[in-house]
DNA sequence: CAGACGTATCGTAGCGCTACGATTCGGTCA
DNA sequence: TGACCGAATCGTAGCGCTACGATACGTCTG
């Protein structure tokens, strides 16, 4: 099947494939001198080691599987992207899937990301299916529950409060003297976490008082479902002086539309974003926005 | 090691390990009636197949590994996600990988991935190293190379010229009266797609006898680039009526820099940007891209 | 120079599954 | 009723590697 195996290499170095195994597993219980022996075999042969036989030898394959809800979304390929560069130093390699924010493609891909027996899951947020929770628990692999925190992870958690950050962006708002305040979600039956941070959003304007209306789009959170959200409440004429997006690309429709219709902004209307996207900060004129933790959730979680 | 193997299954079916394993490849090579108690024994014991036994027994790893430059760019993070989705129905997953555009980042993770047996590699771009293309060939794995064409595919190729891109995009200004042409690109020292349209818009400028000046950042392709190089661009008093942008960020960037200094797009300066990104149809006013075959790129690969 | 000890190397027994040829089964027809 | 045939099921021999205990080697000490 293969061309060049390990023994193929041992018996080229002059050594037993057990001493192969273990220089390329930790080379310096090697013998420099056997060491240099087999690096050249290996070149000379061009020999490259089966990770699938390695991983069934080991019962652990050296793979760590990366469940998102989207990869569209800048957040989560981001991560992937940091998450990836931190396993490669490990000799760790990523399995990537998605779920369209929907439970049971959850559960199917952990479900075949176990049968790689895997050196680590990484699962986004803390809202899974029962069956989910279930094998993931059985299973003797380390589970890290990212982007959110909760009182009962499955085994670690790296995340933050989304009800904390809606109250954050309300704060903020009133901070700058807003007295009609909305909120502007996409997506929002799926994301659970974009649900958390409106309801913390919610609760803050009414601490003070203040009314909140919220819009949402059942599109994932793009500029165009941002400008038409603008759009609608204008046209709805509801009273709003300020908005929160529970994303940036929504608040840079909101801009769009804002400067189609000659709203200025701050002036008009206060806005605040959730992301912290590289175009907030060279947005007409710079967005407001709350920065993510994204650099230190990927490399706790790893 | 593992708790619960296929000859358990067998075990309480009463049947062979073979037919197990035949029943969970080929279902349909099983009778209705031994499938059903199989299927039955599988969740009475909560049975997880090994995919690295199976890959390992098999010669072949049910994976796909995907390498692209960077998963940062909104392009290659959409393509991961499309071909992911494209892969769940065949049982395949995705191994991803990412070379902030390194040939020989390139290499060792083409050379990783193929210690997987995958099913396939599907990697960015034509241009590797000599090592890339030899270890490839010697395999056995099939190889895609997407988003770019050239004479000498490794195995298959999937993708248009950007050459042509380039000339598309100076055809398209002149067109629209532009005299003095200019080409905004980031890191095109290492991104050779975009250098390949920056020389395609080049030569079609100077075809029709107009100046073409180039103007490049070294950062991956943002708004802050963007907005920088126009600014830069003024500060040099360059002569420009038109740029096109290798990226629609870049684009994205020049409007607001123009917005900023009362230039009117495309009154004042003509813009074209590369990717037909989301939000370039909602943007003000919406702005003249280039739509890329992403769907069919990820389905022909796959 | 024998004995002891730590380090480097080796041998072996699987890991859990699939491929493939062999065997059995069930039904049909003369 | 028995021969026959296709379909369903089975048995076996690895796939290439690692874990782990055993062995060999080298060096130092008294």
């Amino acid at each position: 099947m293969q061309s060049v195996t390990m023994a193929d290499v041992a018996q080229r170095a002059k050594v037993s494939p057990s001493t192969v195994s273990l220089y390329l597993r930790r080379p310096n219980e090697v013998s420099q001198r056997i060491g240099k022996i087999i690096s050249v075999a290996i070149d000379e042969l061009g020999y490259v080691p089966s990770f699938v036989a390695g991983g069934l030898a080991a019962a652990r394959a050296r793979v760590v599987s990366i469940i998102v809800p989207s990869m569209r979304n800048a957040f989560f390929s981001e991560t992937i992207s940091r998450i990836e560069s931190l396993l490669v130093p490990h000799d760790l390699q990523a399995l990537v899937g998605h779920t369209d924010y929907d439970v049971a493609r959850e559960t199917a891909l952990v479900r075949a990301s176990l049968s790689w027996s895997p050196a680590g899951i990484i699962l986004t947020g803390m809202d899974h299916a029962e069956a989910t929770n279930d094998i993931l628990r059985k299973s003797q692999v380390p589970v890290v529950e990212m982007w959110d925190i909760g009182p009962e992870p499955i085994d670690v958690a790296v995340g933050f409060s989304h009800f904390e950050v809606g109250r954050a962006q309300a704060r903020h708002l009133i901070s700058r003297g807003a007295r009609n305040l909305a909120f502007f979600g996409a997506k929002i039956h799926e994301d659970t976490r974009a649900a958390r941070r409106r309801d913390g959003f919610i609760r803050e304007a009414e601490a003070s008082g203040r009314p909140a209306t919220v819009f949402l789009d059942p599109r994932p959170a793009s500029t165009a479902a941002g400008a038409d959200m603008l759009a609608t409440a204008l046209a709805q004429g509801v009273q709003i002086d300020a908005i929160a997006c529970s994303n940036d690309f929504l608040a840079l429709g909101v801009t769009f539309e804002a400067l189609r219709r000659g709203l200025q902004i701050p002036n008009d209307l206060s806005l605040i974003g959730f992301g912290d996207m590289e175009f907030a900060v060279s947005c007409i004129s710079s967005l407001t926005t709350i920065r993510l933790p994204s650099e230190a959730i990927s490399r706790y979680a790893v």
